[in-house]
DNA sequence: CTTCTTACA
DNA sequence: TGTAAGGA
């Protein structure tokens, strides 16, 4: 498929396919007259991507990370760089930060949603069924 | 009409 | 990232 369907398929821009491109994450083959040509599978690879830049997630960290969750699960090779690793538990506690704080403001956002339904339940009291 | 690259905001 | 230009 072209990227015009891949846009659809994975509700990702062309410009943000392209850009990835550009990062080295989703490398398409290009048909003869110079359009990209991509499997089907990468309609699942575009939504992880997207999903880790939108998660906050810098592309050159993506590029790292890809691989390895192309491994089956459970099985790792033996020759892990510690150099890598060191990476990939830095990553994982920034986003374990940052989960930690959109919990928090979620957390005083459903306070303020909840005062706002009470509010808005006792004005409209007994004006219903 | 779809895609391509380059470039600006 | 969106958008525009200028081509194919």
């Amino acid at each position: 498929m072209r990227i015009g369907e891949l846009a659809k398929l994975s509700n990702t821009p062309t410009r943000s396919l392209r850009y990835y491109e550009e990062q080295g994450l989703i490398v398409p083959r290009r048909l003869d007259n110079g359009y990209r040509e991509y499997d089907p599978h990468l309609i699942d690879r575009a939504v992880q991507i997207r999903g880790l830049i939108d998660s906050g997630v810098p592309t050159r960290i993506i590029a790292l990370i890809l691989p390895c969750l192309d491994k089956p699960r459970g099985i790792v090779p033996e020759d892990i760089e510690p150099e890598l690793l060191t990476i990939l538990r830095q990553e994982r506690d920034k986003m374990s930060h940052r989960i930690d704080f959109l919990t928090r403001n979620r957390d005083s956002i459903a306070v303020y949603i909840d005062a706002a339904d009470a509010a808005l339940e006792r004005r409209t009291a007994g004006s219903a069924a």
